[in-house]
DNA sequence: TATTTTAAATCAAACGTTTGAACAACAGTT
DNA sequence: AACTGTTGTTCAAACGTTTGATTTAAAATA
């Protein structure tokens, strides 16, 4: 196998099979044959099958980075949150296990929850907040709002739709086509909400 | 040990031990010494482990089925939805441990997802909907406004504040002091934004 | 007596990890 | 060009442990 493509195999090999069974539900003979490889590789480049399952989390949880950008941003705080809403919908349809690896870790933490997930999850959080806070200044949102609950609200209104989809596929269409339209349906909700 | 104490007892402490670990990640022999009972009664009383596993998530899906009533209520639909978002967060603050198995089975579902877990979701995501469907005949919801959409709106609003928690409790007060305040800001930002 | 509970032992299967040999590519030496 | 040692990679096999489940016989309880 040439240069690093059986690393490369394992950790692609890997991520679904956390995402859907998490890191007890699968063993490292499972996670060799899915990837091709010798079972001693898992050990051999990563120390175990924690220090996959870790490589794994690092590498799904660094695309949550990108949302601190928009903070920075030289828009109205209500378009931030929007991009927020948006960013939020592609990154999961980009990658349909990251919701699996967030929930799994606020559910049933391993190690990294407090080294990767945790720490994700707060910037994520405080971007919001910062968000608010500054429109909160600009006289933007109603002054008897708590911020911590109206960002949660937010996040809530957006991750519950695609956490819920396991259980509700039969009742509710969940195909990317309707995203635009969900979007704008949870700023128009959120918007009047939050507006002075 | 008298009666049914036994099988109560390895319930009792069965319920935070597959809540915080996940099935996978308890041990018959793990379960049965924090109940202080032999391991041979779980074999014994429930045929194994998946079924004490099973018999536990029947017990915590129980309480959803109270939800239903709530339908049948002879007041306001914004009522029914406030009332709905008072029950979810009692029933949380009473039993700290439904949460976890809502959300592990939603994301790393086992075999008792789709004959228990799903179809309690599926009744409550239901009746949201006859709720709000009625609600919309009486004209008193802006009428673009898409059922499933919203109703997930509001659940989603009122969960992940819940399922958040590990992550943020340095950064948000959680406190059941808090509860009152967040029901009303909850069903404030839900009220503006759904009205006509 | 019939039911429930205990402790102990046993079982096959699966678990994560380690081992030592084999292999390829490459550098340095002759 | 031929040999040698090194390094990184892959492999089959085996390691010792733990798993869930079952069974046994004795004890406790009703």
């Amino acid at each position: 196998m040439a240069d690093n493509d059986c690393r490369e195999n394992i950790i692609t090999a890997a991520i679904p099979l956390f995402a859907a069974k998490g890191l007890n539900g699968v063993s490292v003979r499972e996670l060799a044959g899915a990837a091709d490889v010798n079972l001693s590789m898992i050990s051999y480049y990563f120390g175990g099958k924690e220090g996959l399952y870790s490589a794994v989390l690092t590498e799904q949880f660094a695309v949550l980075g990108k949302l601190e950008e928009i903070e920075q941003m030289e828009i109205d705080t209500l378009q931030k949150f929007e991009l927020y809403v948006r960013a939020t919908v592609s990154r999961y349809r980009k990658n349909p296990y990251l919701l699996r690896f967030y929930t799994s870790e606020l559910t049933n933490p391993t190690a990294c929850f407090e080294t990767i997930v945790k720490p994700a999850i707060k910037k994520v959080v405080q971007m919001l907040l910062d968000t608010f806070t500054n429109g909160l200044s600009h006289e933007k949102f109603r002054d008897n709002l708590d911020p911590a609950d109206t960002v949660i609200a937010l996040a809530g209104m957006i991750n519950f739709y695609f956490l819920l989809e396991p259980a509700t596929a039969e009742l509710v269409d969940h195909s990317p086509d309707r995203d635009e339209k969900l979007i704008r349906h949870i700023m128009d909700i959120f918007t009047r909400g939050v507006l002075k």
